[in-house]
DNA sequence: CCGCAGCGTTCAGTTAATTGAACGATGTGG
DNA sequence: CCACATCGTTCAATTAACTGAACGCTGCGG
């Protein structure tokens, strides 16, 4: 990357007032320091960006496509700014926010105390729910969701993306041993989360598409934690969101079964979503930035 | 925004370093420079991003902050770059790529013409199928996919999030009018595409959660354009995802019923996944962007 | 058909940033 | 416990970037 990141905004300027003549009324900068940076950014792009006379001006399909990326550099660098911005404003009020309980008790709840001694003068409301979304418009700032739904007006940004994994507690499988074949470890799995305890649950076997019954003969509850203490406690083979036992696994009290089998469902996927990004109050940034390095 | 976009790149080398001294061996710069960009940051900012002696680093809470927003500006920047050096490679050589059905013919289609001009030299290989992720590993370099599995080693890039939304030809509507409430929505709905005629789909009306029955007393069909035809021709209402009826909608030959009823799910997002970020041929780049321009 | 308004580029003077060496500070190993 | 190695900062000399006026070009209206 040879080109200065300072040219990208000008450039974005020159392309949106048409001209560079308007793209430095805009900047507040001469029209010469425009125009060299454009030829700068084109030099060390080595790509025409703007076929131009002195009269006309239209946009190359190199500058076309560089424009596209310019813009989400520069909406990054707008977000990164307006987060700080919003540190600098100490900020303060009252934040309601709606979390599933899973989440709530295994991602945030540990991370609470640092949240508080960060942000005192924010006055935390939070609701567990697993409906957070119908909440947003009326009692809640910020809504975490199971799932990505994104919907008109409504902003979601995806906090965790994790797959599913087989998990059992060692004692279980020195006693069970878990044979090859996909038949064979369905045949240990007693339980299961509600929500991808379906009949074909579409997974890969060393690359090969396959589905799984995860409905027949399985108990289900809606909440993963309870899921993981039963296995926990020998409640054989269950398939767990790799975010909820990865503590277990770092520590042996679970181990993972087959990872050959991924599971090609996005059950585990938690978004936090909210009404407007541009609008947005420097507490609920803030929240959601923690829920971000949170859900690392 | 107060501060210089070049600056960043400086920070984010200064914590991966850890010290300022190594950020400037990894840049090949005088560390004077990267300490005068550092301060320069910080006051532009208005914060202290880190906390330094002569002999110990820290990064503060708002550093941490900042360099997770730094580091998605570098890697924007990064893939712009890569982009753009793609294009001057003149793309050549076979590309294969699976897409669905509707979404070839609807989007791709009436573009390919422009891709072929764009990149003569580029070999492309359509193949139309429902399930192009399993042929993701053997036979195709990008495969575009309804929905957003995320899985493992793969890379998915949203390409269409558009919502749902009921539709009917004028006159239909002329000869049936809709009245107010779901129900009397539901009994106009006569075809529906099988992805999301299920028994329970979740909706908004006004603001309050429902849920719609799309699947008792209706016909399926799993591709939406057949849906559009039909109703095009007087098969009452059905709910289309909005980009696949924008033409229609702007000409007149399909009407909008009931916007004020909203779905929550998202069975028109379509995705492009691939297998790798890194190691991607300019060819399978130019066409991520070309799609990514064709759905706009 | 031509003059002019307005565009992007160029260039020399000016200003700001960069730089390498010197400096003070600090944790560590002997 | 202290000397040293190493770190970040400072500062003046250097260098690069920026700027504003002048220039040349072009398309449009008269």
């Amino acid at each position: 990357m040879r080109w200065s990141l300072d040219d990208v905004p000008v450039y974005v300027a020159v392309v949106e007032q048409g001209g560079m003549t308007g793209a430095a009324a805009l900047l507040g900068r001469p029209k010469s320091s425009v125009s060299t940076a454009i030829a700068r950014l084109e030099k060390a792009l080595g790509v025409r960006l703007l076929q131009r006379n002195s009269r006309s001006q239209r946009i190359t399909a190199e500058g076309e496509t560089f424009y596209r990326h310019a813009l989400m550099i520069i909406e990054q660098a707008r977000e990164a700014d307006a987060i700080v911005a919003g540190l600098r404003a100490d900020p303060a009020g009252r934040l309601s926010v709606a979390l599933p309980p899973a989440f709530c008790q295994e991602i945030v709840a540990p991370r609470l105390p640092a949240f508080r001694r960060a942000w005192p003068k924010i006055d935390l409301r939070i609701l567990i729910t697993s409906h957070g979304v119908e909440l947003l418009r009326e009692q809640v700032d910020m809504a975490v969701v199971v799932g990505r739904m994104e919907d008109s007006d409504l902003v979601a940004r995806v906090l965790i993306a994790g797959a599913l994994t087989c998990v059992a507690s060692p004692d279980y499988l020195a006693r069970n041993p878990v044979a090859d074949g996909l038949e064979a470890l369905r045949s240990h799995i007693q339980l299961c989360e509600t929500r991808y305890g379906s009949k074909r649950v579409p997974v890969h076997v060393a690359g090969q598409a396959a589905t799984l019954d995860l409905e027949t003969g399985i108990s289900h509850v809606n909440n993963p934690l309870v899921v993981r203490a039963a296995v926990l406690n020998g409640a054989g083979v269950a398939p767990l969101p790799r975010h909820y036992v990865r503590d277990q696994l770092r520590d042996g009290s679970l181990v993972e079964v087959r990872p050959d089998v991924t599971f090609d469902i996005e059950a585990s996927t938690l978004s936090a979503v909210y009404l407007s990004r541009r609008l947005m109050s420097p507490r609920t940034r803030v929240f959601l930035d923690f829920l971000t390095e949170a859900s690392r």
